[in-house]
DNA sequence: GGCATGTGTATTTTT
DNA sequence: TACACATGCC
């Protein structure tokens, strides 16, 4: 056990505890990682079956991570630990299980925005939204994100709206209707979303038998990053704790950004309360940065309400404090960024070892297209994901057809693509087809309608007076496809007898993930030079769609995987360096969770950017948007800058030039000098050197720059 | 009547 | 960039 050595006393507390319920308080840095990996170890080496572990964590890469590290230690017996997302375990689970609760195991998965357009298709069907109806009923994206509230905090829908979206309580009724009939389709047609993965976990806990068989189906339940994790995923890891299982929840309730997706930092703060005779054990010797960053860092945390107390501290002393960086605007706070990399690059730092961090995905435009001026290769995270394009989307869709004859949204997106077929026409076809809508079992009200396009249950209603809907029941949608195909407008017959060959080739069977794909390509690649102006770009994406499908065995298993850890996008503007290469690295703060850097930039250190203006309506959120700070500032080993530009231009006036002046974020306002060095961007540091007007005062004298007069101002 | 096409607009964070 | 909405075309 001479592993065990290495570890810090708190570390060995953790990793060797034997309490029935422990929580691991991990600060940033603290080894978190490293802890849990020797716990699964720990585990397997006392002789606990690793087949009997189950390690849940916030992304895929980091089951596997810690997976590869238990391995180091406790051999390849590791790897059949059961580790991954809350939601790839219940994928996992339901597949096996799922029939206790009324689920067909071959359901498909869809993300959040095919979520989004079912609830859009259902909203037009249902004739809310149709121009004079409603003046502002919400769309499908909020839709999408009340249901996700409502059901994942559990609070009653009323009390959500008033709560989180007060100018959708009016349409309260329409939502409601919404809702219902949403919730009915997916289970008609054995569709799953995000939620619903959750939700099925944990009513497959609660059922009868299968609840008690999970519960004893292992012995350690550990889970990762326990401060972002929301109320149902709280219950099942309570429901799988039933009997003598032991639980480890590891995280740090500093670091939870996620509640917009509904996870609530009360997990956390509420775990010892919740488990009985709970171990807290507090990781608070951090071994990634230098102690002034840490300072800092703690700095912006102590302002905060209710935590863990914790205070992070170094072995690693430096004399450099994080450096506040003005510029005069964001051209210049570019400029600055890239010459600071360039500096650090110079003496050795490779580009992949700097970071870029900002709120929101969109703040680094300006900087992506200043590096990519000056040839400096990066890779952003976070930003638009492979599976969001369009083209890849189609292609999934294609398959998710084949995989499930029932997806209805899959279908719609299918029809779609064709030429000369529209939304009415495809509600048509599905009708005709026999695609379930879940109204068919005949407990669906007539909905009310405001609009002038048919609705799939109308349709339907016509499909079963003509005596088709008799003949279809129980038949696959597919074979419909073949057997009795609709009638469709001429200019789609092409097309449509195209996707019929389609279906009848990939329908058997015979043909493996990798071939489906290729042959799905070969229907979609003349629609695909239809629709897009410049398919160049995007064939390649449908290339690497083909080498993902080519390592797996299943097509149900390649789109699940596809839906649940979706691969980073590589086509990036700056075109996708290779493997090899050198590069800097561009992430949203959320992105960057978990991972460490030796020097990072912040950009946007502006009020109404950090804290997003977005986020400002509660205490509760401005405090999240204080950790999402702490979270970025406690990434890099060595070196901390962060920008601020002291203003900000807005297009789109009639005035044309409008600017307004930046207030630095709150949270980093009130900290000294002792705490951060701040500096004038080199722009402004070669004015005053070229004016030789060193001082404060001077330079306002000289009357050219009010921004150097404020920053003045503020950093005297 | 329904589809394709053009224009204006708003855009946080993501399993 | 993607979406909602308005307008012209089959």
């Amino acid at each position: 056990m001479d592993w065990l050595k290495q570890l810090n006393p708190a570390q060995l507390e953790a990793v060797t505890a034997t309490d029935r319920a422990v929580l691991v308080i991990a600060g940033a840095g603290t080894g978190k990682t490293r802890t849990l990996a020797s716990r699964v170890a720990w585990l397997i080496g006392q002789g606990t079956p690793a087949d009997r572990i189950l390690l849940l964590t916030f992304t895929r890469r980091a089951a596997a991570e810690m997976l590869a590290r238990a391995a180091a230690i406790a051999g390849a017996e590791a790897a059949r630990v059961w580790g991954g997302t809350f939601h790839a375990i219940a994928n996992r689970l339901l597949r096996h299980h799922g029939r206790a609760v009324g689920l067909s195991p071959d359901f498909t998965v869809m993300d959040q925005s095919d979520a989004a357009d079912l609830m859009n298709l259902i909203r037009g069907e249902l004739g809310h939204g149709k121009a004079k109806s409603q003046k502002r009923f919400p769309r499908k994206n909020t839709l999408f994100d009340i249901y996700s509230r409502t059901v994942n905090s559990r609070t009653r829908l009323s009390q959500v709206l008033a709560r989180f979206f007060p100018w959708c309580a009016d349409s309260i009724e329409g939502i409601r209707e919404i809702f219902e009939t949403y919730a009915r389709r997916k289970a008609g047609q054995s569709v799953l979303d995000y939620d619903d993965l959750l939700l099925y976990w944990k009513a497959l806990s609660a059922a009868p038998e299968v609840g008690e068989l999970l519960a004893a189906r292992f012995d350690h339940v550990l889970v990762d990053e326990y401060q972002d994790t929301n109320l149902i995923q709280a219950e099942i890891l309570a429901a799988m704790r039933r009997g003598g299982r032991n639980v480890m929840a590891v995280g740090d309730d500093a670091q939870s950004i996620y509640s917009f997706r509904s996870a609530t930092v009360r997990n956390i703060l509420d775990f010892p309360a919740q488990f009985e005779g709970t171990r807290v054990v507090k990781l608070e010797q951090n071994y990634r940065s230098v102690q002034p960053i840490l300072d800092a860092a703690n700095a912006v945390m102590d302002q905060a309400g209710e935590r863990f107390t914790k205070n992070l501290f170094s072995n690693r002393p430096s004399e450099q404090r994080p450096v506040l960086v003005a510029s005069r605007d964001e051209a210049e706070q570019c400029t600055e960024v890239c010459d600071r990399v360039l500096e650090k690059h110079e003496e050795g730092v490779p580009l992949k070892q700097q970071a870029v961090l900002f709120r929101a995905g969109h703040h680094s435009d300006q900087l992506e297209v200043e590096l990519a001026r000056r040839n400096i290769p990066f890779v952003k995270y976070g930003g638009l994901k492979f599976v969001e394009a369009a083209h890849v989307k189609d292609m999934i869709a294609l398959l998710r057809v084949l995989e499930n004859p029932h997806d209805q949204i899959s279908w719609y997106r299918v029809l779609l693509l064709l030429e000369g077929i529209g939304p009415a026409t495809a509600g048509r076809i599905m009708a005709a087809l026999g695609v379930r809508t879940g109204a068919g079992a005949g407990q669906g009200r007539t909905p009310e309608r405001g609009g002038d396009s048919p609705t799939t249950e109308e349709a339907t209603g016509a499909a079963s007076a003509l005596g088709l809907g008799e003949l279809l029941d129980g038949r696959s949608p597919l074979a419909a496809m073949l057997e009795s195909p609709p009638t469709v407008p001429p200019a789609a017959r092409k097309e449509f007898a195209a996707l019929r060959e389609l279906i009848a080739d990939c329908r058997g069977g015979g043909l493996g993930p990798a071939a489906q794909v290729e042959r799905v390509r070969r229907f979609y690649e003349p629609v695909f030079a239809r629709i897009y102006d410049n398919p160049a770009v995007r064939l390649r994406d449908l290339d690497q769609l083909e080498t993902i499908a080519a390592g797996y065995r299943s097509r149900s298993q390649f789109i699940t995987d596809l839906t649940l850890d979706p691969p980073a996008s590589t086509q990036d503007l700056a075109g996708a360096p290779l493997l090899d290469e050198d590069y800097l690295i561009l992430s949203t703060i959320h992105s960057a969770k978990g991972c460490e850097w030796d020097v990072v930039h912040i950009l946007h250190a502006a009020d109404g950017m950090i804290p997003s203006d977005m986020a400002t309506g509660s205490p509760e959120e401005i405090d999240e948007e204080r950790r999402l700070l702490y979270v970025a500032m406690t990434r890099p080993r060595n070196a901390l800058y962060i920008h601020f530009p002291l203003r900000y231009y807005h297009s789109g006036s009639r005035l044309g030039d409008v600017h307004s002046y930046a207030q630095l974020s709150r949270f980093l306002a009130p900290l000294g000098k002792g705490l951060l060095e701040r500096q004038r961007s080199k722009a402004v540091r070669e004015e005053r050197e070229e004016d030789g007007s060193e001082g404060a005062g001077s330079a306002a004298g000289s009357g050219r720059s009010v921004q150097e007069m404020l920053s003045d101002l503020w950093s005297g």
